[in-house]
RNA sequence: GGACCCGUGGUGUAGCGGCCCAACAUGCCAGCCUGUCACGCUGGAGAUCGCCGGUUCGAAUCCGGUCGGGUCCGCCA
């Protein structure tokens, strides 16, 4: 690896424990105490500097580069080999360890003090001219083909130091797990379509044709199961599985750091997973400062109405400000002279406000920009007002306002001179919504964040339900399991009294959950909750959800029956491994982090999966293709 | 399901209606070189511009479709 990341090899010895015909040392392992001793060598070429009758050999492994010398007068088979020799071939070297000649020393490689003088030059393997650089770190190279040839990709210093990072990541948590009580159980990737949720992968079973597995979407079920067991701490690093569209930060198949404790109310939960968070993050990357310990606890309420998000992004400020005071006049009603603002007011709505600092001067082109961005998140429009040098305040809206009204409702907004403020009008969901997402998106343009700092809060008090328009019912806001906060047990009615006739002004829709987020510099890392355990109450909700007594046997059979055999409080989270290791690596996109990632459409480029089946797989599973994509039917 | 961006020698880019059977850098091949470390010098090979169709006297360049990659909305916790 590049000198640049001697980071990369910090949690292996710098070199293997047993050493091999092949290797007495790694590349990254000979320093000047070494020099006048004989050494063996194996890697692959990085750089050949042929000049004639000597030839350098750059020769790396994982754990470094060693500069390997090639003198034709001492040894004319090593010469003759290194002349042959090319870019990425295996070889095995020979030699002395030498302090190398004053003044030639590499102060920018960790064995730049010597060189190892080959005595003999073995080719391992030959390779071909690469796709791409593997030598230059910071080469621009197309994503698809790193994909594709992602085992070239990987012996590149900034994907393999990434993945070392991931490797610290996860073994640091299990042995604070370990060092906890926890037991870490492996539950199976062959188990039952869940209803709620993402799509579930299916896998059809050939012992029982017509029937089908599916893959988790998490451990969910299975660990609550462990809890009824009496296992009362479990973890996993689990590989979880979702059919659904992907993002930069979302693949088909990701890792999460399950658990699950008994005996546990929201507090406890909350309080182990921050330790673990904090002992975690300092082992793996100590030299990034945790911003807030203990995490900041912020209400889902509080979230929304001061950053517009439940995964708020504390690294900067920039909250949002609320204008409906300045809008009123001295009765309380709305006097602003502008009747986008007033009736908003009027009818319920809010009027907030973010103010961009700098950005006063920005062009029309660049407003316009702003005001498409808003429109896209969800808004009607967007009122901008610039604060000039001078204090004077720009804006579309100010010949509505009246006189000095610009700058009265600026001022409230907290904007001095150099600022843009942005005005949202809209129902209190739409409002924080967009502007939540101008935030974030502000933020990043302007560099606001500290790159360094890791800036972990909590955020609970979700509801439990939302009320789906399309279905006409309830759904868990997280996933069905969720406990309720107790003083709102009793909130988990319907209107009607009936649970099958639900209505969206349900009490059930105030009712708030035992549920909490972990959020990180503005990424959910992960959310859990403290689970129903109590039958009666699960029922009620599961009802409040839609499902049907039937339906719920149906589905959720083992655990219905479970609780029936002495369930124990319980409750967990989960973390997404994947962002976590992308945040620790400054990554924006976890398949920086991940080995073998596929692209947004789902494919693997190297394997060239998915492929078609056999038809002989097709017919012992009793499939056949139907429709447009049938080509292989019958 | 939708919007937008990208696709030119091995790689990264330039060219955006005739000056281009395509330029630059790097890589590759050959030769020379005993202290380099992105070694240097000399010479050479290498792309019909993702694919299909259209517009035009003329297309890498314009239009439509399609395939692949990416970002975002929906979706997803």
């Amino acid at each position: 690896m590049q000198s640049t990341a001697p980071s990369a090899a910090t949690s292996a010895a710098s070199g293997p424990d047993f050493a091999s015909s092949y290797r007495s040392h790694t590349c990254g392992e000979l320093r000047a105490g070494d020099a006048g001793s004989q050494a063996r060598l194996a890697g692959w070429v990085h750089r050949r500097r042929d000049h004639g009758q000597l030839i350098f050999l750059d020769l790396r492994d994982r754990y470094g580069i060693t500069q390997v010398v090639i003198d034709e007068g001492d040894s004319p088979e090593a010469h003759a080999a290194a002349t042959r020799v090319r870019n990425e071939f295996v070889v095995a070297v020979v030699g002395t360890v030498a302090r190398r000649l004053p003044g030639t020393e590499n102060p920018r490689l960790p064995t730049g003090e010597i060189e190892v003088q080959a005595g003999s030059i073995t080719i391992l393997n030959e390779s071909k001219t690469p796709p791409f650089y593997v030598n230059e770190p910071d080469a621009p190279i197309d994503e698809a083909l790193r994909l594709k040839y992602r085992y070239l990709d990987i012996r590149r210093e900034p994907l393999a130091s990434r993945l070392l990072l991931r490797s610290r990541l996860v073994h640091a948590i299990r042995e604070v797990h370990h060092a906890h009580g926890f037991v870490e159980i492996e539950t199976p990737n062959l188990i039952k379509a869940t209803p709620e949720g993402a799509r579930d992968f299916i896998v059809p079973s050939r012992l029982q044709p017509g029937e089908v597995y599916a893959l988790p979407q998490s451990p969910q079920q299975l660990k609550q199961l462990l809890m009824v067991a009496g296992v009362d701490r479990y973890f996993q690093i689990a590989r979880c599985f979702r059919d659904e569209d992907l993002r930069g930060d979302r693949q088909p198949e990701f890792t999460q750091l399950d658990l699950e404790m008994s005996f546990v109310d929201q507090d406890a939960v909350m309080d182990f997973v921050e330790t673990m968070i904090v002992e975690v993050s300092r082992t793996t990357v100590p030299d990034r400062p945790i911003q807030d310990v203990p995490f900041p606890r912020l209400s889902y309420e509080e979230a929304m109405t001061r950053y517009g998000s439940d995964k708020p992004d504390l690294r900067f400020g920039m909250e949002l400000v609320d204008l409906g005071p300045a809008l009123r006049g001295d009765d309380g009603t709305p006097a602003s002279g502008f009747r986008v603002f007033d009736e908003t007011l009027a009818f319920g709505g809010v009027v907030k406000a973010i103010v961009a600092p700098g950005l006063a001067g920005s062009s029309r082109r660049e407003t316009d920009e702003l005001v498409e961005l808003a429109v896209r998140f969800g808004a009607r429009g967007l009122v901008h007002m610039a604060v000039e040098a001078d204090g004077g305040v720009r804006t579309p809206i100010a010949k509505f306002l009246g006189e000095g009204g610009a700058e009265r409702l600026a001022a409230a907004a907290g904007a001095v001179a150099g600022d843009l403020v942005l005005v949202v009008a809209d129902r209190p969901k739409v409002a924080h919504d967009v502007l939540g997402r101008l935030r974030a998106e502000l933020g990043t343009r302007l560099g606001l964040a500290d790159e360094n700092a890791l800036a972990y809060c909590w955020v609970y008090g979700f509801p439990m339900y939302e009320w789906d328009e399309d279905l006409g019912r309830w759904h868990a806001t997280h996933n069905p399991f969720s406990g309720v906060l107790p003083e709102d047990e009793p909130l988990l009615v319907t209107a009607s009294g009936d649970p099958a006739r639900p209505s969206p002004d349900d009490p059930a829709g105030r009712a708030r959950a035992m549920q909490y987020d972990v959020v990180l510099n503005g990424w959910e890392l992960g959310g859990g909750s403290v689970r129903i355990w109590r039958r009666d109450l699960l029922e009620r909700s599961l009802a409040l959800q839609g499902h049907s007594f039937e339906g719920m046997r149906e589905k959720f059979g083992a655990m219905l029956e479970a609780f029936d055999y002495g369930a124990p409080p319980h409750g967990g989270i989960a973390l997404g491994i994947d962002r976590w290791a992308a945040l620790f690596s400054n990554q924006t996109n976890i398949r920086e982090v991940m080995a073998f990632p596929k692209t947004q459409s789902g494919s693997d480029l190297m394997l060239e999966a998915p492929s078609r089946p056999e038809p002989e797989q097709l017919a012992e599973l009793g499939l056949r293709f139907v429709g447009p994509k049938s080509e292989t039917a019958g």
